[in-house]
RNA sequence: CGGGGAAUGGCGCAGUUUGGUAGCGCGCACGGUUUGGGACCGUGAGGUCCCGGGUUCAAAUCCCGGUUCCCCGACCA
C-alpha cells in the first residue's frame, strides 16, 4: 500500500516520490525544468517571505534586472565566463531576426548588475549599494533532479558595492550568517558555515562562502552561498567611485545567493518512510482538521464542533485547513503525514461529547504522538507544539549529523569516513588535492568550517603543517 | 556528455521473445453501504502503446533515427 519507496531501499526514488504524492512538483515538458505546484510553491514563498525579512532587516532592497544579458557583458570577466560558458542558453533570434549580438539567459546577474552599478555609482556618498533580487536563472545542466538541480532555478541573488574591503568582507560574513540562521531557525536544518576550497569557488569570486547541510542519506547540500568579490567585476565593468580624499577607487562587490534547492534540503533533511516532515514556521498547511462521522447526525455535530475549531485557531493566527473530503479518516491521515502537516486535529462524536479532540503530531508517528486536549486549551498547546516540533526536528537533525561526521587524521581514514557520513580533515588548500581525494573516494571539498578549534596537523596527503581541517563528502 | 535501465489511460505495471488491432491493480465519475489509521460492492469514463520514418496484408511487438525520464560517472545553487 506504501505509495513512497522506502528511504533504505532507494533513497532518490523516496525523493521523487514524497515529491509526487506532496503534490509539490511535476514535471514540465521543458528538459530539467519543473513545474511546482501550488502546495510545493507555498512552502517556497514562505521560506522566501522569511529570508526576505532577514534582508530588509540587515539594509536591502529589492530590485528587477532583465533576464537576458549580452554575451560581451559575461566575457569581461575572465574567470567568471569560463565557469559559466557551459551552461549557458542563448538567445540568438529575436522577433524572427538574426541578433546583432546573441543574449544570454542570465546564468547569474553579476555582469548587467556591475554594468549598472558602474553608472550609478559615482561618489563614496552613493555606497554601500545594497540590493537583492527574487529571480529565476537558467543553467544547462547535464544532469537534473527537481529542485537540487533544475535548468531553470528559482532563487535571490543579492549583489552590493561597497568603499573598502573592510565593509564588502563583514557583508559577505553577515549574508552568510543571515542564511545560516534562515537555516536554523526556520528550516530547522543546521548547516556548517564555512569557506569553499579554491577549487570550489564561484567564478569570479576572490573568495566564497557556504553552508553545507546534511542530508538524509548522509550526502552534502550546499544550501547559500556568499561570495567576496574582491575588485574582479568592479575592474571589469569600472564600478568606480570618488572618495572623500577627492581619488578615485574601485568598488568591492559582493553576491550571495540561495535557491529553491533550499526546499530540497527540507525534505531530504526532515522527510521519512511516511512522507514530509516540515518545521512549523514553514508548513503551509500548520494544523489539518480531520472530522470523523459514521452518518449523517454524527456529521452535523462533529463538522459544526470541526468549523468551530478551524475558525478558533484560524483567529489564533495559525495556518489551518478543515479537510471536509469524502475520503475516510484513515486516508486522510496518511495524506496529511505524507504532506509534512506538523499537527493534525481529529474530531469524532466522542470528543464533540467531551468537548475535546485528538491531537497528532507529525513528528512523532502513531499512538505515541496522539494527546486529548480539551478544546479549551487547543490553540495554547498548538502552539506550544509548535515550539516543541520546531525545536525537536532541529535537535534530531544536529544528532544525526554530528553522529556522521568523523575528524580523521589520515587518508586511510578520511577513505572510510565518507563512505557513510562526512570527515573533517586537515588538508592543504590545493585544486589538485581536491581533485586527488575527488577521484579516488567520490568524496569532495565541502569547505572550510569556520567554527573550528585552529591547531596544527598535517595534510593528509602531502604531510604539510595545516591549520584548519576541511569538511568532506559525497556531495549532490 | 559517457555507461546502464526504462517509456503502454492520472499513477504502478503486464503484454514485446514467437506481429493479428490492448489488459490488470490503484486512482477518477455515478449509485449504495461505510467512516477513530490508506473502506467495500456495483456501474462507467478514460489510451496518437514517447515521437518520426521503414518493413508487412497487418506493428505496442521487428528495423532505423530522435526525444524524455531514472540510476551510476564528469559539471554545477
Amino acid at each position: 500500500m506504501a505509495k513512497i519507496t522506502s528511504r533504505a531501499k532507494d533513497y532518490s526514488e523516496w525523493y521523487l516520490d514524497v515529491i509526487r504524492e506532496a503534490d509539490m512538483a511535476d514535471y514540465a515538458p521543458v528538459r530539467g525544468c519543473i513545474v511546482v505546484k501550488p502546495y510545493g510553491w507555498s512552502l517556497y514563498e514562505n521560506m522566501r517571505d522569511f529570508l526576505d525579512r532577514r534582508f530588509k532587516e540587515t539594509g536591502h532592497s529589492n530590485a528587477a534586472f532583465p533576464m537576458f544579458i549580452p554575451m560581451s557583458f559575461l566575457q569581461k570577466e575572465a574567470q567568471h565566463v569560463k565557469g559559466f560558458s557551459p551552461e549557458l542558453a542563448v538567445v540568438t533570434v529575436g522577433g524572427g531576426e538574426q541578433l546583432e549580438e546573441p543574449l544570454a539567459v542570465r546564468p547569474t546577474s553579476e555582469t548587467i548588475i556591475g554594468y549598472m552599478y558602474a553608472q550609478w555609482v559615482k561618489s563614496y556618498r552613493d555606497l554601500p549599494v545594497l540590493i537583492n533580487a527574487w529571480n529565476s536563472v537558467v543553467r544547462w545542466e547535464k544532469r537534473t533532479r527537481p529542485f537540487l538541480r533544475t535548468t531553470e532555478f528559482y532563487w535571490q541573488e543579492g549583489h552590493t558595492a561597497h568603499a573598502t574591503h573592510e565593509e564588502s568582507t563583514e557583508e559577505v560574513m553577515r549574508m552568510l550568517d543571515v542564511y545560516a540562521a534562515h537555516a536554523f531557525e526556520e528550516c530547522a536544518i543546521p548547516v556548517i558555515k564555512g569557506r569553499k576550497s579554491i577549487s570550489e569557488r564561484f567564478a569570479g569570486a576572490d573568495k566564497t562562502f557556504s553552508i553545507e547541510a546534511m542530508m538524509g542519506d548522509k550526502k552534502a547540500l550546499q544550501s547559500g552561498t556568499s561570495h567576496d568579490l574582491g575588485q574582479n567585476f568592479a575592474k571589469a565593468f569600472g564600478i568606480k567611485f570618488l572618495d572623500r580624499d577627492n581619488t578615485e577607487k574601485l568598488c568591492w562587490t559582493t553576491s550571495w545567493g540561495m535557491s529553491w534547492r533550499m526546499l530540497g534540503a527540507v525534505i531530504m533533511v526532515h522527510g521519512d518512510d511516511q512522507g514530509l516532515r516540515l518545521p512549523p514556521k514553514i508548513a503551509p498547511v500548520q494544523v489539518a482538521i480531520v472530522p470523523i462521522y459514521k452518518n449523517d447526525g454524527e456529521k452535523g455535530v462533529v463538522m459544526e464542533a470541526s468549523d468551530r475549531v478551524f475558525r478558533m485557531l484560524k483567529a489564533s493566527g495559525m495556518r489551518v485547513k478543515l479537510d471536509d473530503r469524502e475520503e475516510t479518516p484513515g486516508f486522510k491521515f496518511n495524506d496529511w503525514e505524507m504532506r509534512g502537516v506538523p499537527v493534525r486535529v481529529e474530531i469524532g462524536p466522542r470528543d464533540v461529547a467531551n468537548q475535546s479532540v485528538a491531537l497528532a503530531r507529525r513528528d512523532v508517528p502513531g499512538k505515541a504522538g496522539k494527546s486529548f486536549v480539551p478544546q479549551s486549551e487547543l490553540a495554547q498547546r498548538i502552539t506550544a507544539l509548535f515550539e516543541e516540533i520546531q525545536s525537536g526536528l532541529l535537535q534530531q537533525a544536529t544528532r544525526f549529523r554530528d553522529a556522521n561526521i568523523r575528524e580523521v587524521d589520515s587518508y586511510a581514514d578520511l577513505r572510510e569516513a565518507v563512505e557513510d557520513g562526512f570527515a573533517l580533515a586537515p588538508v592543504v588548500d590545493d585544486p589538485a588535492i581536491d581533485a586527488q581525494i575527488k577521484e579516488e573516494t567520490k568524496a569532495t571539498n565541502r569547505c572550510f568550517p569556520l567554527d573550528q578549534a585552529q591547531g596544527e596537523w598535517k595534510c593528509i596527503i602531502t604531510g604539510r603543517p595545516v591549520r584548519e581541517r576541511a569538511l568532506f563528502g559525497k556531495a549532490y
